[in-house]
DNA sequence: CATATTAATCGTAATATTGCAATAAACAAA
DNA sequence: TTTGTTTATTGCAATATTACGATTAATATG
């Protein structure tokens, strides 16, 4: 159908999920590199440094603001970005102990 | 179109998010913390546990294997699944460089 | 005001993902 | 061999995602 059952799922996994889904295009990944990379906020330029369409590119920044991972500021008639240090980190905390569970005690297959 | 563009993108970038994508689904994180918390191996069981139909658990855990992040041994008439150590930790030396990127020298936006 | 610049939104097409019923495959047990 | 158990695969329907042209909105500049 298409249609995740987050229902059944803990709201630790759907915040997981979620907050993974932002990593989970090139384009975002290479957005949220790009906005660390430079020290000086970003604007529309994202369109000539990523090969996408500014369409695409205002699609993808929307969903990191969404998420928190970014923040936008209106510069005039340009839109500057940048992480949004706060929510990075709680992201952080949210993912991190997931993906650094011990693995010390496990078990090979059968 | 609906096709990720992955050529224009770094081999860096189209990894971490094809690795993204593996928690970028609720049920997919919920297999992967059942694995992690027991310790004897698991199959079928997930069925169980997590409410989704069979052919829906056995296509997440195709995914997940194919991303090398589990592993499953055939048992008779079941199928052992375990997380793969060592893959699980070339996945962590992956996408944590990317995720605790310094914030500490970040300006906030204009 | 008219025009240019920048970014968001709308609409649409194409591909991807999710979920499951039905079926197949593999094996164990009677 | 037949039957039951378990998992994978197939096929399909529905929703989600990706991408972009066209347009709109907002602001700057002449």
């Amino acid at each position: 159908m298409g249609l995740t059952k987050s229902e059944i799922f803990t709201d630790q996994q759907n915040k997981i999920s979620l907050l993974a889904k932002a990593f989970a295009h090139p384009a975002r990944v290479a957005i949220l590199q790009h906005l660390f990379n430079i020290d000086t906020c970003v604007c529309g330029e994202l369109v000539n440094e990523i090969g996408l369409a500014q369409p695409t590119i205002s699609q993808h920044l929307k969903e990191l603001k969404q998420l928190g991972l970014i923040q936008g500021n209106i510069e005039g008639t340009s839109v500057c970005y940048c992480i949004n240090k706060e929510n990075w980190t709680n992201m952080k905390e949210t993912i991190s102990p997931f993906l650094n569970q011990d693995l010390s005690q496990k078990v090979t297959c059968c």
